[in-house]
DNA sequence: CCGTATCCTAGAAGATACTG
DNA sequence: CAGTATCTTCTAGGATACGG
């Protein structure tokens, strides 16, 4: 039996990867296929792309489209279920920018690239 | 220079730890001794919760009063800082509660020690 | 173009023993 | 009681090469 103590250590699971929330994110603004992932996050290797995704799909977060040709076409999406991840992604998204522009002005050398 | 994508990123490496989010959980309600916070997670060695503490004190999360007697007693509380990452643990908690709530609707082994 | 298979490494986490 | 010092374990993530 697997026990939580708390409902965090849940998502923590399911979006704590380093890429999740970031994939999650990009997703969020409409499904694309697995070379535009591997385009838009440069510092990903393709393994740990493929296995991030597959974990988001196995925990329902992302749904994945084979079209079955050739050469191959495969497109990710976020589920219905996925969406309702939203409001954490963006509330996690906003406290961290918060606390980047601190940070920043209290001198660290750090920057946050999003816009 | 320390370069993020998303603010999540921080965001994560500040309460993403193992039992952060769980620790800061337990201070919100009031400040605690280290052993109370030992007993209260009896699963995290005494190393590993120090050691958070003392990452969570770096990040401006919590602090620590050490009263110097003898035997020695030390307090942790949520800083005002610390209280602005509020909302995130919230709903996290929530987010993930409903998630184990449905997968246990789904049949799977799966069971949440909180009330 | 998309994915798998190996091998490898760095850092998180744990166990244990010891001090003021 | 609170904390440090080691040593060990474990695993997420990364590098590389190959296959449908």
């Amino acid at each position: 039996m697997k026990q939580y103590n708390l409902g965090i250590e849940a998502t923590l699971e399911i979006l704590g990867g380093k890429w999740k929330a970031l994939i999650v994110c990009l997703l969020m603004s409409g499904k694309k296929r697995t070379s535009e992932l591997e385009r838009l996050i440069p510092d990903i290797s393709q393994k740990v792309l493929i296995q991030q995704l597959r974990e988001l799909e196995r925990d329902g977060i992302v749904g994945r489209i084979n079209y079955h040709q050739m050469p191959p076409k495969v497109e990710y999406y976020v589920t219905e279920y996925g969406i309702t991840a939203n409001k954490i992604i963006d509330i996690m998204c906003s406290w961290g920018r918060e606390n980047i522009r601190l940070r920043k002005s209290q001198g660290e050398d750090i920057e946050l690239l999003e816009k």
